[in-house]
RNA sequence: AGACACCUUUUCCG
DNA sequence: CGGAAAAGGTGTCT
């Protein structure tokens, strides 16, 4: 206790670092740098070793972190080449010239690189984190079938998508005996259309008895069901774990009144990856959010309004 | 940005919190407290105006939290009674020992007072989660409110004291989302204390969109916004009804300055009334008032020698 | 910060 | 029509 102590009095303290003048936001990196050297030693160090005679408790989610987001605009092929610091500033160069090349980086060094070398690629981001390190992620690519899917299993694809998001929105459900529903609003978000589709999809199979494989390419919805996040924004009365409201209750009340009577799994599907059934969503999807005369969706106009 | 970084140097600096003889846990949260703080700060700063000059990204959720939580252990019978502070010490007196009697408490007061009857239960739970907690599901018993609090209100409780008065004083804030803040001085007044606190709390909320609502003990501060006497007071430069000089001018600025941008009501509380929010603040005043090492109050010094 | 999805613009190639 | 790259953004969560 003591020793971690004194390590921590090691660090100087912020008014030796030199933001008593702050002239630039090269100061405040240091203010916060040192908050976060701090917090990450006792973190460290409480996780290694919770129990002490004073027991501290200290919580820092894995995501907290800081860095400075300057970004350099290196344009290789451009009216002008060089490098910009804003991106109006390069797309002047760049925009509507044929064969331009440019691409952004977060410092100066890999800027002048790429305007050597034009297939320079990016680094390692510089961003620091504390607390939990993020889980690595290193196997590439997900396997195919390692999925166990039931004999007799009803396969069924959603897809939704809203163009210019918000915007003009539409839905497709496609199953695997060529089946397909879809429908769409004038004024809805993404989100909202790949829910829509699950239920459309459920609503469809209601009464049926055979396990039910949903296939769909959003994160939002699967995991919403998978790992119960949308039970547990309604048990709080549909707010998110951190006490602010969570979005489309609507939808997701209808959805959750769908399960009980019905045998499913819910699979991620990663888009845009060559599944036919996913892509027969999309364009279903797609062609009915262009169609003219869809109706309000009422729900979204009703949460647009509540926020505003 | 310049004005940020005034409000930052506002806070004591660490050396001034008292920590720089790290005998006890407390001293520890105290250094916690101080890092949260600033990023608090930041965090408030960015979120409102993300792009200035150099840019620069911070992110925290606000649900990081932190809180000390000594345990005692209260032996009312056992090989050894009395009160232990770790349970491998406790667990030796308790052991297969026939009858035992013990229980853990998070205060020597409570463990004492289980010592004289082993049937004291545990009291409202007086774990201190200053940072940046999730707000408490408190449901329970309100008090008879006859005030209108508006739905999502910020609710915050302010207090400030001088020991001796004038003497060394300090002020608490807390949100009742369990944050906090605090500072102190070697020479102030009651009532300056009291203001500070006001306007520590609302720097804290710059940029909040909700109502706030905001409890002070003072009558001197809440019907000095309420009942418009500092107004008035400013419109006559600075002179009370009767011609003579209004009382720090340079903290009622302050609080004035910050009004026009936020939705407030001033809510007066009867202090030492049992109100757990008010009672902390008192304590975080009391508690800081009584550190060593605190800087001087510039603004009452002044004053004071110009009525000299 | 990370993740998934949804888009808008520009360019290139079939 | 189909494929690729680059930049900008929103909708949602942890």
């Amino acid at each position: 206790m003591h020793k971690l102590f004194n390590r921590l009095f090691c660090l100087p303290p912020p008014c030796f670092l030199g933001y008593r003048a702050p002239e630039t936001g090269g100061n405040m990196l240091q203010l916060i740098r040192y908050c976060f050297n701090i917090l990450h030693r006792l973190h460290i160090y409480f996780k290694k070793q919770p129990n002490f005679d004073t027991q501290m408790f200290l919580y820092i989610p894995f995501f907290c972190s800081y860095s400075l987001t300057m970004k350099f605009y290196a344009v290789a092929r451009g009216r002008r080449t060089g490098i910009f610091t804003s991106w109006p500033d390069a797309e002047r160069q760049v925009k509507g010239f044929a064969g331009a090349r440019f691409k952004s980086f977060k410092t100066k060094q890999e800027a002048l690189a790429f305007l050597e070398d034009p297939s320079y690629t990016n680094s390692a981001s510089s961003t620091k984190n504390i607390g939990f390190a993020p889980p690595k992620k290193k196997s590439g690519h997900r396997q195919p079938a390692d999925y166990e899917y039931p004999e007799n299993a009803v396969m069924v694809y959603t897809d939704g998508g809203a163009i210019g998001n918000p915007g003009p929105g539409g839905y497709g459900v496609v199953f695997e005996t060529g089946e397909s529903f879809s429908g769409g609003f004038n004024l809805t978000t993404n989100n909202r259309m790949e829910l829509l589709a699950v239920i459309v999809a459920l609503e469809a199979l209601e009464g049926e008895t055979r396990p039910i494989c949903l296939h769909s390419d959003s994160r939002y919805v699967v995991n919403g069901i998978t790992k119960n996040w949308a039970k547990a924004w309604k048990r709080r009365g549909w707010k998110k774990s951190d006490g602010t409201p969570a979005m489309n209750p609507d939808l997701w009340q209808r959805l959750l009144d769908l399960l009980p009577d019905l045998d499913i799994r819910f699979i991620w599907v990663k888009g845009h990856a060559g599944n036919p059934l996913n892509e027969a969503c999309d364009h279903l999807a797609n062609s009915t959010a262009r169609m003219p005369g869809l109706p309000d969706d009422t729900g979204y106009l009703k949460s647009r309004k509540n926020s505003a």
